[in-house]
DNA sequence: TGAAAACCTTGACAATTGTCAATGTTCGGC
DNA sequence: GCCGAACATTGACAATTGTCAAGGTTTTCA
């Protein structure tokens, strides 16, 4: 159930039980359903999620009411929205469920005693920004230097796990363009 | 001359002045000269760098060689290759001096001994990072979300010196557009 | 300071991408 | 398993953005 949290850590706390069991003993499991909001824009983010199974997208709206995805992440990956959650301000961002699954969660306080607290989980947190912020950056370099076929080609090379289970609605969302664009370019691969 | 790295740093690490005097000899000041390069795609990202003085453009090259700029950095900002400089790997991005000025630079090993042995200065390090991460989802969000013209506006709203001081050939690439674009849609604003 | 280079703007046109509408298909919840 | 809703595709057209070329202006640096 929580066995790949258990691992995660594990593998980055080396094999201190008391403190690994105290880690884990801040989250809470939390069965999720298709379509389930995590994290709504305008409210405060008060959990971080590591995800056990399933895949969420993190989005805004664009000026039509549109949904425009900034990030989509799958299993043994951490989801929240950081600006939010670390400063236990408005949220900026929504955070969906795309596929059912299953998340721990973490509240702020308990995450805030952690990183104080526990060394190698304060090391975590940083990995895990540290990561996040890499990928971002990459992600932004597509965005400057690409234009829509490019980042097509981009996200086969780079992300087909993710393009053959997203739908093609989702996937033209996340690389910015409309899905009728993605239809057609799609058949000029 | 490094007063500021020396403010800034003092600011987060509270008045310990041998902890202080510590990092602080680990920096080397480096005078720039315009369109110097700091590092080179391809080549490791040896230093992070303070800039006191002055302001810098990290930038990849596009399908036709041009230039497509990441982001624009200024002083009292850290600047670095991150992922190369933290796994001493090739980097993936040029970083060069738009403006001539004055930086102070840590070079990997000095950067990995202050962040293990001094804990003010990891928890400066993990703040960059947020920071940098917080700032690249926010302009993530204006590429996935929004039109060049929308891009524009929220520049002048968001970062309203940045658009003062930078040519607008700059801040065309800034903002993932044509120069002639740019001028077009500046008539409009 | 003066020459060369880079920059900015504008026009004409081409290419890319978006919008709206219609149709057939797939998928999810009961 | 069925029904309704959401999704995927295609066509026609409009809007946005890029490219190439030319001109005037500004900046750089020797």
């Amino acid at each position: 159930m929580q066995a790949s949290l258990e691992q995660y850590i594990r593998d980055r706390i080396g094999a201190d039980d008391a403190q690994l069991g105290e880690v884990l003993s801040h989250f809470v499991p939390l069965k999720t359903r298709r379509n389930q909001l995590l994290v709504r824009e305008g409210d405060v983010c008060r959990y971080c999620y590591f995800i056990i199974k399933g895949c969420v997208q993190v989005f805004v709206y664009d000026r039509n009411g549109d949904e425009s995805t900034r990030d989509i992440v799958v299993e043994n990956n951490w989801v929240s929205e950081l600006y939010s959650f670390g400063n236990q301000a408005p949220a900026r961002e929504n955070i969906r469920v795309v596929e059912p699954g299953q998340l721990m969660a973490i509240g702020f306080d308990s995450f805030q005693k952690m990183v104080q607290t526990v060394p190698p989980f304060e090391q975590i947190y940083r990995q895990i920004v540290e990561q996040s912020y890499v990928n971002s950056v990459f992600r932004l370099n597509t965005f400057v230097a690409m234009d829509a076929l490019e980042r097509m080609q981009w996200i086969k090379e780079y992300q087909p796990k993710l393009l053959a289970r997203l739908s093609s609605k989702l996937v033209a969302s996340y690389l910015g363009i409309s899905p009728e664009t993605y239809s057609r370019l799609k058949a000029r691969l």
